[in-house]
RNA sequence: CGGGGUGUAGCUCAGCCUGGUAGAGCACUUGCUUCGGGAGCAAGGGGCCGGAGGUUCAAAUCCUCUCACCCCGACCA
């Protein structure tokens, strides 16, 4: 491709609407230009990307055994009715009405669709397992899109859906994908981690999620630093300390903390270890309102609680009213001490021994309180946080030592076991072997396309520009002539240069614009094309040509007659 | 949906407080010079100052309403 007849629509300055070093970078280099708010075209430079990596999320899919089908964008309401996500879904659908009033969504997902075809056209479990898959926009109407095709409304994503005659054929297929996904990102070339995760409200037993590691990611995942071990950090679980809980020391002791609210002025203000103090949250329960314990220096995983049969979902806070009913006090002094309500504890919190903790009575704490002598043992539950350095949980047979580390991961892709929660409400069955009727549990696995270029930026970038892995760059190679219009040398031996590369099956931009060198530099830097050839008139003159890739510190001289061979050993086709 | 902010040339922004002929840099067009890391000079083109109402002799500027976009929060496959 000549860039005289390409459109390469590089900006200089940082667009102010950008945040995010992928969206600045993608609306720079002329990748992407957005229509409404997460909304955007993609420019032929940025397509080039996005097609590379449906490219290879495809194979790697065809490969998997999956078959890739297409279905519709816009769906009829009737079939969510029948799944009963019309009602459940809220606004995030987008809900459309033509002309003869019936009512439609532009799909957000397709268990409906797949789940209806599949049912009209499995019959046998002799068909199965069975694994569909699509590549297709998807829009969902997000509250807040933000950080360009990161979050965006409209969006490519690779779905697919798996049938079943049994969860035992289920899980199978889950690892296949489990280990394509794996595949993927490797071959993207991409730094990533399989994460056990939530299932969410989309449902289902089994669910992982895969996280490019990058300091922008807006999850937080805990991964060990020996194993393989790898989860949200909403779901990972806390071990229990060590040891048993030390005997009460001191007596308990009333002290005035007026003002005092949170854990940090308390402790700063007592002068003890945020780790020797409580904080006791009371949230809504089942059967009134009840107190949740941690220690000080520990956060409320809200997903660990609400799971908690005690407690009522989602989670609700109670109100500075309702605390001081139910305490007595305001809400920075309420302690487990004498409290008439139930008590959950976190493990950690429960091995605390000569305790500070709230008083029930606005502006006083007490200190060396002790569980059991001066207040009730609590129900002692998992229900905080993981947080650095926390030993590893991983369950596997060999004992893990390693600990954890809390490292932010943009999700690209997801993997559930859904069951037959789409299969049994929309009655998708099979005849088995003897002739009865069985509701296929069913898989579901995605892959956020687009999203996956911006998460390929934020991992790959300095202040020139993107640094693009060869798998998915939109071109091999930038042929950079100095002087291509005014001298004729240059550019005979450039022009052969550029039909003999592509003819060898590069993908090869040759930068023919009468610009300046530093604009071209600039510019193929800011694309990030990982490898660029530059030929002058004084190289010419010496039968040689300037080698240097993207991420290269030095620029190499090669024999002309030496570059094909040479592009050949650095860049894999 | 709550809180905050911004809408002026293709882009980044100044002008608004204190009303009086719409600006800069970059980009674009033409010419000359320049030519190995975002050139210089000169001459040009380009604006319903987001939209609608109002106040005023006069509104980008003041007032009201509205729309869009951005940030924080809640939410989230």
């Amino acid at each position: 491709m000549r860039v005289s007849r390409f459109l390469l629509s590089t900006v200089r300055e940082t667009p102010a609407e950008a945040e995010t070093i992928s969206h600045q970078l993608m609306l720079r280099a002329g990748m992407i230009r957005k229509l409404a708010a997460g909304i955007y075209t993609w420019l032929p430079l940025g397509l080039r990307v996005l097609r590379k990596v449906e490219k290879i999320v495809r194979e790697e899919m065809n490969r998997a055994g999956a078959q890739e089908v297409l279905m519709p964008a816009i769906q009829p309401a009737e079939l969510w009715q029948e799944s009963g996500r019309w009602d459940q879904y809220g606004p995030e659908l987008l809900r459309l009405t033509d002309r003869h009033k019936r009512d439609f969504c532009f799909g957000p997902t397709h268990e409906e669709v797949i789940t209806d075809l599949i049912r009209r056209e499995i019959k046998s479990y002799r068909q199965l397992p069975a694994n569909f898959y699509q590549i297709q926009m998807k829009f969902r109407d997000e509250i807040r899109p933000r950080f360009g095709v990161m979050r965006a409304r409209e969006f490519l994503m690779k779905d697919a859906y798996s049938f079943h005659i049994d969860a035992a054929s289920l899980e199978e297929t889950y690892q296949q994908m489990h280990a394509a996904y794996s595949q993927i990102f490797q071959r993207v070339g991409l730094e990533f981690r399989p994460v056990a995760a939530d299932t969410g409200s989309i449902g289902g037993s089994k669910s992982h999620e895969f996280h490019v590691l990058a300091d922008s990611g807006e999850d937080a995942i805990a991964i060990c630093s020996k194993c393989q071990y790898a989860a949200n950090v909403e779901l990972a679980q806390a071990l229990p300390p060590m040891g048993k809980r030390a005997a009460p020391g001191k007596p308990m002791q009333t002290l005035d903390t007026p003002g005092q609210h949170s854990i940090e002025q308390v402790s700063k203000f007592l002068k003890v270890d945020p780790k020797q103090t409580l904080k006791t949250l009371l949230v809504k329960g089942t059967g009134g309102v009840i107190a949740l314990v941690l220690r000080g220096d520990h956060e409320l995983n809200e997903i660990k609680a609400a799971k908690l049969p005690q407690v009522v979902k989602p989670l609700v806070f109670v109100t500075p009213g309702e605390v001081e009913l139910a305490a007595g006090c305001e809400p920075g002094s309420i302690g487990p001490v004498g409290l008439k309500i139930p008590v959950i504890a976190d493990e950690s919190a429960a091995r605390l021994a000569d305790f500070v903790c709230g008083a029930n009575v606005s502006g006083k704490h007490l200190i060396n309180v002790n569980w059991g002598r001066d207040a009730a043992e609590p129900i002692v539950m998992d229900i905080r946080k993981v947080v650095d350095g926390d030993p590893c949980p991983d369950a596997s047979a060999s004992q893990c030592s390693g600990v954890l580390s809390i490292r932010r991961g943009i999700e690209v892709g997801h993997i559930f076991q859904l069951g037959t929660k789409y299969s049994e409400a929309m009655q998708a069955t099979v005849l088995d072997e003897a002739g009865q009727n069985v509701v296929m549990p069913m898989g579901c696995y995605g892959i956020g396309v687009s999203r996956v270029v911006a998460a390929a930026i934020e991992q790959n970038h300095d202040t020139n520009g993107i640094l693009w892995p060869d798998s998915i760059a939109p071109f091999h190679l930038a042929l950079v002539p100095i002087g291509y219009r005014k001298s004729a040398a240059v550019r005979e031996t450039i022009d052969r240069l550029y039909a003999e590369l592509t003819q060898a099956g590069f993908e090869v931009l040759l930068d023919d614009r009468d610009e300046r060198p530093g604009v071209i530099f600039a510019d193929m830097d800011l694309t990030g094309i990982p490898h660029r050839l530059v030929l002058g008139e004084k190289g010419l003159a010496k039968g040689m040509i300037e080698y240097k890739g993207r991420r290269d510190k030095q620029v190499r001289e090669l024999p002309l007659e030496k570059i094909l061979e040479t592009m050949r050993e650095n860049i894999k086709l």
